[in-house]
DNA sequence: TCCGTTTGTGACAGGTTCGTTACAGCGCTC
DNA sequence: GAGCGCTGTAACGAACCTGTCACAAACGGA
């Protein structure tokens, strides 16, 4: 499972600091801010997965971001816990929690936090697309997680299958390395772009028995494209 | 399972919008009332399957439109869930709400209220589930409670039990661990990932007499899938 | 042809994921 | 309260995956 982004929006240094450290330990990415308008920057910037949002703010208060967010159609998405303090006991303020997907009174453990904070991106990107590709016989099943060659099965370790159920989306288009490394490893990694050359090595190998290794093709100074468009092996 | 409608009578209308939201964003569809005579409107004209019903509206108090409904006949099987306030924890207060199915103290987060309405929907449509599931030989009666392997019984332990009865209703897809935790533990309980890895250890072993555990196969990167495709064991 | 550039290939160290066992806590029965 | 089954967590080692390197091979232009 790729590295999530956690935002961390809450004024006290000493918390803020608790926090991201706990987080960073559960290993998750972690941007912090101290005020709204810090926050606004951190999600044009770094695109977080989850914002933790203090509610007692020095500018605006956190409420009033988590509304204004839930506004914005791009942003609808990302979901939000509260912290809370015990003492702000005022009903019509929690009321308005609701807009949150989750709440958490201070004080809070460790690992209640990260708990909570799991539970809700398990909630949030339930399940991905129902997923059939097909090429000359070669299939990617992706909710079984299995791809097989008219009927034989391939194994595949966990890149090379991101990487042919890429191919297989996007047919007859040549990728560069960076591409690839952008979209099948994920946005923000640093890793050597040979690295797609070994990976797709290893995946034609994989595909070598069965025959279907020339689909994955390489486009000298450009990158590599996978062609369902010839014969069948 | 097909969409379900929820009927949200709140007045304040910050946290109305905010329920609705939440609401549709956990895939239910959303209608509003802001009070009990748009309320009655909006029974007769959408049938909602669930009512969320706070129970201080200008009017008349939730509490009457409860009872009322509770009178009326073709009514009656609607749920209803009650939202109130933390300060209104007089027991007089309480014992009105026994009309409800389940009721809410504000405040509450995103998942908590999706949780409990779930948990009611589910209680007032009994699934009509398949009490059997069945595979190759592999029997697990769910309306017993029982598990056997080709007439040798098979001694489970509960987490075990709700572990394959998941696996064998969704049989080769892969689910990840926090998937799992999600649909076989239940939405908001906070448990390790890797808690699940030691109880489909325990699920295999309790299978492997039989020579069925080779069903719960591991899916390097991605989680589980139980797959009954293979030969009979 | 030659030479610089690009890609293929095998090996490998380090890191990650998974299987497995052990154990403590909890609720239950007797 | 002792005994027992069930659960969640920790810890360890094994299996596996990954990124990088070094070198070989292929390619393309001059």
């Amino acid at each position: 499972m790729s590295e999530r982004t956690i935002l961390v929006v809450e004024d006290d240094h000493a918390i803020r600091e608790m926090i991201a450290f706990s987080l960073k330990r559960a290993g998750f990415r972690c941007v912090e801010a101290a005020d709204v308008s810090a926050a606004r920057r951190a999600i044009a910037d770094d695109h977080p997965d989850l914002i933790l949002l203090d509610w007692m703010l020095p500018d605006v208060s956190g409420i009033e971001l988590a509304r204004a967010l839930r506004r914005e159609e791009l942003l609808r998405e990302i979901p939000i816990i509260m912290l809370t303090a015990r003492a702000d006991e005022d009903d019509k303020v929690r009321g308005f929690e609701s807009g949150a997907d989750d709440y958490i009174t201070k004080p809070f453990s460790a690992r209640e936090l990260v708990a909570r904070i799991s539970a809700v991106l398990r909630r949030a990107h339930p399940e991905s697309d129902e997923g059939l590709l097909e090429a000359n016989g070669l299939v990617l099943n992706a909710t079984s997680h299995r791809v097989s060659a008219r009927d034989e099965n391939i194994e595949l370790g966990p890149t090379e299958f991101r990487l042919l159920r890429f191919f297989m989306s996007h047919p007859e288009r040549v990728f560069s390395r960076a591409q690839l490394l952008d979209r099948v490893w994920g946005g923000n990694v640093y890793v050597e772009e040979r690295t797609v050359d070994v990976h797709i090595r290893r995946l034609r190998k994989a595909l070598e028995p069965s025959g279907y290794d020339g689909y994955v093709q390489t486009v000298r100074g450009a990158g590599y494209r996978f062609s369902p468009q010839q014969d069948r092996p």
